[in-house]
DNA sequence: CCTCGAATCTGTTTCTCGTTAGATTCTAAC
DNA sequence: GTTAGAATCTAACGAGAAACAGATTCGAGG
């Protein structure tokens, strides 16, 4: 149930913050930001609770770190996977499947991100990462459409928020990418790789 | 931004109530069951905090009914749509449908009820209500299946998460659901009605 | 008009949580 | 070994919220 950790630190004190914003996370996909208490997240970080403003300015800070933390590594994971070659089919799939990789690899970062409260009210830094990410699935979406990969009517960015709701639903639940994936291209009737 | 309200109440007190919960709804959905506090709640429902434990034993009572208004509302709009008449595929129309309009008539309940943070911790009535109103879904994509309407491969149940989670995302977005619902029937290259 | 119960208000109590400040310990460089 | 700074702990404060207890008002029936 914890997140990734990527970027090796170099001190003890990445380390403890490192262990901060997985905990946070953790905490935050459970009971909501507002239900996240620091107590719970010190203790699970084997901390005194006074000690993560050391790490943190504020609760608050603590908290938009941890959206920008899986903002940020869900956007890496769809940069490395889906690159511009192959056919809009296949790069529609490599984005699929990079998706569904994130939300299992960072699973309560990923919880995080999606959680419906965090539509409104982000912070700065997080509204561009996300609008990013958006942009370049509605690429991957409108290509697909130009090629007849895809049903040509409705708009791109409708499909994009369809198909990332479909697989944020697998995900969250705990499904199988691969399998995910498959049954995904099957409804889309997708040709087969 | 409020509620539907069903089922006409008698005394004064039953309108309170009514106001009660979709003060309450409207402020879960914003701020999530902690951060929505009685006070907020209160002055929404133009009451003072105190009042409301004339109507609700305890602030978690209070989330609890939110909860089973929200299910049970999504399920008699299912009901009344969804029934067991015409080909598998009229049939799935008809049940995307439902819940779009159950998305968009219920706002600020269907958000509360798709909160993430509510997959565990269910009170018991709701897990009850939401069994039952995923039981319905897996019949509907099954024939679908059978018929040939939906590809074969998946599992019913995989495919009902997956198209759930995708009407879900787009009608907490707040898209049309005629134009939703359009949407999706082109992706899976259902034939036109 | 009176009465009684339902409904609401006011004030109080208790508790949790975020935040802060100062003391303390750990670690590495000199 | 000493020292300086990083890292952590301890203890408290203050705000806000849930919960509770009477006191008060409202509204229909006799």
């Amino acid at each position: 149930m914890t997140g990734a950790s990527t970027e090796v630190g170099r001190g003890k004190g990445d380390l403890t913050r490192r262990r901060i914003l997985d905990a946070a996370a953790a905490e935050i996909a459970r009971h909501g930001p507002a239900g996240a208490s620091l107590g719970a997240i010190a203790a699970a970080a084997e901390l005194q609770t006074g000690s993560i403003y050391f790490h943190f300015a504020s609760k608050q800070r603590l908290v938009e770190a941890v959206l920008e933390e899986g903002i940020s590594a869900s956007l890496r994971r769809l940069d490395e996977m889906a690159v511009p070659t192959g056919t809009p089919a296949q790069r529609l799939r490599a984005g699929v499947h990079a998706h569904l990789r994130a939300l299992a690899e960072l699973s309560d970062y990923a919880a995080v991100v999606l959680a419906p409260q965090f539509a409104a009210r982000q912070p700065p830094g997080f509204r561009a990462l996300r609008r990013e990410y958006l942009r370049r699935w509605t690429e991957l979406i409108a290509d697909a459409q130009a090629d007849g990969t895809l049903a040509a009517g409705p708009e791109p960015g409708e499909v994009r928020d369809l198909l990332i709701g479909a697989l944020n639903a697998a995900g969250l639940a705990g499904q199988d990418p691969a399998r995910t994936a498959d049954a995904v291209f099957a409804l889309l009737r997708l040709p087969p790789c």
